[in-house]
DNA sequence: ACCTGAACACCGTTCAAGT
DNA sequence: ACCTGAACACCGTTCAAGT
């Protein structure tokens, strides 16, 4: 049976889950759904345009209800279900934020926070100036623990601690750089 | 005669200015030296390593004298210096940013704010995660920069204001998220 | 010490032609 | 509508051998 564009997209998500993103090829992707390379730019345009796609999926896991509760509440919300999301792939930070500056697969998390910074009280420049910096924080953030991970497995790096205490504690550090920031924003609403 | 490895490192920067970091690749560098490609193994290890060396001669533009001031004002200093280092080449963002994921060419720009941060007040601990927050932010907000001077110079994105409104409109906007976060910061110290 | 020559194992993309 | 076959123009890296 002839193959849709979401079996290729699922594809290529289960390579980069499995492999990581240097191992994401067309050929190798091809191989894997048993066509040849070239039939895969009848799904999509280019590389770039699948890896758009890709980002896009990543990041539908931060729709869903929107967060209640005052202003502040909902951003640390928001970033968390973003760097969950973005934990959810492997190299998934990278993946999204190069799909980010290509313009290509920028889901709709920047509106969301900016919508609940305008709610806040903000003008609608400082809001989705604000947005882009949480998202930026949340993208180098979530590289770093990526990145990290990925040099602990490969044994690089010595692994210091369990897995799931590094996990928690990377939790924390998260958390931390994020209050910063809303409580610099806090002192703008005042 | 025959080539230092400073040449070589310098040769890589000359084409990452021309053509940017797309066209950065080790046959082509090596033709623009006049050697085969398998000479540029002899003064790196690996494409990784190269690229490590250039993000470090990148980051040289942050040392300097040491700025002066409150912690605040050094802290803004920083990372506007940071910024401008980044600028200062093409894709220098993204250069430096994937050096510093892959632990390979980190200069001491995170050193340097951190000790800022504990001379004002902060844990080494705290410090350290702040440095990196910072740090996160400026790679994030210049490579948007980047990708999007990219963007129009190649005609895909409309150029409504002159160059130099935009990267004065830019340098606000990166004022605006850093002192944003700085604010925090000040909240914690009190 | 520094480089050549030549190879190995790959890439992304295009496109006529097939079904 | 979806894919094959085959090519084009590239990659990074290794390594014996040369000077």
């Amino acid at each position: 049976m002839a193959l849709s564009r979401t079996d290729v997209l699922h594809g290529a998500l289960a390579i980069l889950d499995e492999y990581g993103l240097g191992d994401l090829t067309m050929r190798r992707l091809a191989t894997s759904l048993g066509i040849q390379p070239g039939a895969l730019y009848w799904h999509f345009a280019s590389k770039q345009a699948l890896l758009g796609a890709i980002a896009d999926e990543i990041l539908l896991a931060v729709d869903g209800p929107a967060p209640v509760g005052d202003w502040d509440i909902r951003i640390t919300e928001l970033a968390h279900r973003l760097r969950a999301a973005l934990l959810a792939h492997r190299d998934g930070a990278e993946v999204v934020a190069a799909a980010y500056a290509l313009r290509t697969g920028r889901g709709n998390t920047v509106p969301l926070i900016t919508g609940v910074l305008v709610d806040a009280g903000f003008t609608p420049e400082e809001a989705e100036l604000a947005a882009l910096t949480v998202l930026h924080y949340v993208f180098g953030h979530t590289a770093d623990e990526q990145s990290h991970a990925q040099s602990v497995a490969l044994g690089v790096t010595s692994t210091d601690a369990s897995a799931t205490q590094e996990l928690s504690g990377e939790t924390a550090r998260f958390g931390f750089g994020l209050s910063v920031f809303v409580d610099g924003l806090r002192t703008r609403l005042v």
